[in-house]
DNA sequence: TGTACATCAGTGAACGCGCGTTCACTGATGTAC
DNA sequence: TGTACATCAGTGAACGCGCGTTCACTGATGTAC
């Protein structure tokens, strides 16, 4: 082997990071071969050694972005206040989240593009958002299971609907709007749980 | 005039109808020119007699698909049940909805799109959503104006992110995860109104 | 230790294609006489 | 009432361009001797 084994891996690993980043902050759609491999510091020719085509590409940028985004909003979550559901929403529609896309969650950047894309798009989307509903659903174990699960779809959907909205609109209108979403489901959740949800304002 | 002043506006009519159902199905990047006016039974060539751009369309595509989806999700309440805020939620985050982009909200279907569109297009959006917030806040008038705000905020982004969702999941999860949706927002409604707001299963 | 070599990651020109847009034109229409 | 005409909605060929993809190649690397 004349080159070392990782140095291949570690190439393909950031054409799938500037990807990820690049699909998220522009589109799957404005974004070509070409811009990818550039942001990665390499030549358009190279891409068709490392991917059979753009739309293998975009399953592995999804799985990446999914990822990244998760940590993102890990982090974002005041050290102050215990992991809970609330917690996670809050850091989501946050304002850091809303001015960042390109390291944010891929399905609010790109979900309906997704939903139209190849089977193989589609499959990666299904499996991620099934594991992070799961995810959702561990943070708030009040009450039966399938109420649990309910909590989970309710509050991811709102999670990116508020996103998805708050980017859509003037910037001097979206904080206030992340900010009435969050108040939102404070209460929502509140009431499940005897207060015990209620974020600091 | 040679012509009856109503068929230039008829057929632009004809042609933004088109683009609207034909966008909100397949993306607008998906989309060309000539498609849509195939669809409005013409030929390409005389698109910019009627449109300076194509972005000129998408802006006005998506002022009429915003109307169109208001009347279809005010069509779809069930007769039995007054016009609430749940109501109409209901009626959006549902199975014809779901399986019928090209007739829905475009905020659903094209959201992030849109939202990374010409400054034009951003314009239309946004006015259309504040639009939208108000004329949803009017549905549920309990407690104060920033409380009335806030739930239309909230029960609005569930509403988005509910049917971003579930067309990006396998159709077989969808309509338990939307019927989720519904019932987290059935209960976070009713606790603020003593459970006037729940809907009969 | 030094050198010739085989490997293969990456290069860059080229391809076919479909896009948005332009433009010279055609022909259906209501009007003037 | 019938006909010649001006108007302009719609046609279809053509354009430049950027895309995804292909392919013959280059040259940096670890290995064999």
């Amino acid at each position: 082997m004349p080159w070392p084994k990782e140095h291949k891996q570690a190439t393909r690993k950031r054409i799938v990071s500037a990807a990820a980043k690049a699909f998220r902050r522009q589109g799957i759609a404005d974004v070509g071969v070409a811009e990818v491999m550039q942001s990665a510091g390499l030549t358009h020719g190279g891409f068709y050694s490392h991917f059979d085509s753009k739309d293998d590409l975009i399953a592995e940028a999804l799985d990446y972005a999914g990822a990244e985004a998760f940590e993102f909003a890990t982090k974002g979550q005041s050290a102050s206040v215990e992991n809970t559901l609330l917690a996670h929403a809050s850091a989501y529609l946050s304002v850091p989240h809303l001015t960042h896309p390109e390291r944010g969650c891929p399905i609010a950047a790109l979900g309906p593009e997704l939903s139209r894309g190849s089977q193989n798009v589609r499959r990666t989307l299904g499996s991620g958002i099934r594991e992070r509903l799961e995810r959702l659903g561990e943070l708030d174990k009040h009450g039966t299971d399938r109420e649990a699960k309910r909590r989970a779809a309710g509050v991811f959907a709102c999670m990116v609907g508020g996103m998805v909205l708050a980017r859509a609109m003037k910037e001097s209108d979206a904080a206030t709007f992340l900010s009435d979403c969050r108040e939102f489901l404070s209460k929502a959740l509140a009431r499940d749980n005897g207060g015990k949800e209620t974020l600091p304002a």
